[in-house]
Parts: structure tokens; C-alpha cells; sequence
DNA sequence: CTTGAACCTCTAGTCGCTACAGGTATTACG
DNA sequence: CGTAATACCTGTAGCGACTAGAGGTTCAAG
């Protein structure tokens, strides 16, 4: 399994940025991004400026959308790709940034799931009526009226 | 309950933004923020300038905060605050607006779940070794050693 | 009266793209 | 071969919801 972008072998066909961006599952202007913060090495390019690209290419830019469709951060797909280009190193670092990763994403399952359940609860609780005496507005009014005590993050749990 | 902003009672005592902004759980800047963006109305100033509130705004302001912890995005917070100002209104919005988001909560439960799922499965399938043979990134690199069929939507799932 | 905390405005930065505007290159068709 | 449609280029600005800082003013305590 090679994701590094190599240079090409004889004869290989190189692709436009639009050919690319469709077989990896994302748009031209994000893979010029992903260029421009260093995701991606600078193409090549041919003899009109245009960018032009190789399997590798492919390969490596589906790797990046694979791990942010996961929800790693930039930032994470950048420390994860740097230890794919590494076949040779134990990959403890790999398991750590995952499990760190599971770890944050459980944090985040358990506040939205509070979250949901409050929603639910207050939902049920609304006789129907006017604002004035409507349970959904007094519960947003006053947090007293949540099973929960701590904050519920429902902001947080979203990033 | 009254979470308008209304012109202060004789005698009333008023903060300063700091007071307001420990009350109610955020940070000044946040504050000043919000009266940007129009979700609190512009505050009464003293002689020096300085923004000088009442518990009405305590209370309106932990209102927000309550619904944005709740994942209301700020324009629902506009709204169910505009609803929160009529309470004479019948509710069926509010009870709208609720629901809407309780379904997206779901929806992003169910997706951050599978996300959860998969990342378990590729950690414990993984032998430890070295990066070349390492099943984490060799998940990264093809989708198809995925359970799921679709796309993850870890990443929208954060929304 | 002095000091230090709190406050003021304005601007820019965060994250991960996305969407222009205004131009050039390539490709398909007649 | 000419033209038109499409694809591509760069650079900049925008999204949401804040947050952080610079550089200055005002307040409250001692």
C-alpha cells in the first residue's frame, strides 16, 4: 500500500484536477486547498500551468478525505500521512492518534446523546398551548428544569 | 417568565458586563458579540461608557447561552427568542423549531455512532507491527475494508 | 492620588472548506 | 481552421460562532 505521491513510472497517464477530484470523492478547489496547506505536494504541471496527476495522487488524496470523513482534523490526516510514508516504523504513534480520536469521538457521542435526551424530554413534556406556558421555552429558561447538571454542550459536542 | 429586556424598575441595581457574563456562564467578549448580532439588545451605557445591564439580561442572556448549549444554532436562538418575546403566541413553532432540531441531533447521533464503530473495529484489528502492515492505515487508504457502504460523515457529523 | 482591574473599540484569527471574479487553456464540433 | 463550451488558473472573501489581541479609557480600592 503506497499513498506517497511518486513520480510517475514511464508511460503512466496523468489526469486533470477535475478527473481527480471526481475519483476521490471531493472538489477541485478542495484538492487545490489541500495543495496549498501542504496536504498535497505541489503537482506538476504541463505545459499550459495546468496541475496534472497520477494514480498516486489518487491514492493519497483518498486517504485524506477518508480520514476527515472519519473526522480527523487536518491537522490529525497530516500526522497520519506523514507515518503512512513511513511503512518501516512501528505504528504505535497510528494506534495512539486513534485511540485519542475514539476517545473524543465517545466524549462527543455521550454529550450529544444527553443532549438528544433532554430535547426529547422537553418535546414531550409540551402540552401545547401558548409561548407563555409552553415547557420547551421555561426548560431553555431555566436550566433548573434539566435532569442534567453540568452544561450540556451541545455546541462543543459538535466540533 | 419574562426573558425580554425590559427598561429597569426604580432602584434596580445594575452590573457591568463582567457580572453579566459570570452570571450567566460565557465571557464578556461574547457578550458584546452578541449585541453585535443583534441576539441582546444594545445596553444602556453609564457616564464612561461602560455597558450597564439589569437581571433582565441576565436572564435573556442565560436563555441563550442554555439554547446554544443545547446545539440551537444562534439564528434558531433569534427565533425562539422573537417566539420567547410573545408569549401570548400558541407554541406549535416553538414545538417546530424543537423537533427540527431534535431530528438533526439523531441524525448526527446515528452518524457519529458508525463513526465510533468503525474507528473500534480498526483498532482492535490491529496486531501492532510496523506502519506497512498496519490495519488503521490500511482502512485510511480503502474504503472498501469498511463495514459501512457510504461515506462516514464524521466531519458532518461535527455540524 | 495612584494603581490595577475592568472596560472600551476595532481588527484579525480560528477551522475546513466554498464561492466567487476575472482571466487562460484545452477540447469538441462543424 | 475557427469558434464555443468546458476545464482550468490565481487570488480573495465568505461561512459560523466565537476568541484573542492591541492600544486606549474608566472605575474602584487603598
Amino acid at each position: 500500500m503506497n499513498i506517497q505521491t511518486s513520480e510517475p513510472a514511464n508511460e503512466e497517464r496523468y489526469i486533470g484536477i477535475g478527473e481527480l477530484a471526481r475519483e476521490s470523492g471531493c472538489k477541485p478547489e478542495t484538492v487545490r486547498y489541500y495543495e496549498r496547506i501542504g496536504l498535497l505536494p505541489s503537482a506538476p504541471r504541463n505545459e499550459g500551468n495546468q496541475r496534472r496527476y497520477t494514480t498516486a495522487a489518487v491514492r493519497r488524496l483518498t486517504f485524506i478525505r477518508h480520514a476527515r470523513d472519519f473526522g480527523f482534523s487536518v491537522e490529525a490526516v497530516r500526522e497520519l500521512l506523514q507515518m503512512a510514508d513511513q511503512p518501516t516504523m512501528p505504528c504505535d504513534e497510528v494506534d495512539t492518534l486513534a485511540k485519542r480520536h475514539l476517545a473524543e469521538a465517545e466524549a462527543r457521542l455521550a454529550r450529544l446523546t444527553a443532549v438528544r435526551d433532554e430535547l426529547q424530554r422537553m418535546i414531550n413534556q409540551c402540552a401545547g398551548g401558548n409561548v407563555g406556558h409552553c415547557h420547551i421555552i421555561d426548560v431553555l429558561s431555566d436550566h433548573r428544569l434539566c435532569k442534567q447538571t453540568g452544561p450540556h454542550g451541545g455546541a462543543e459536542a459538535l466540533r
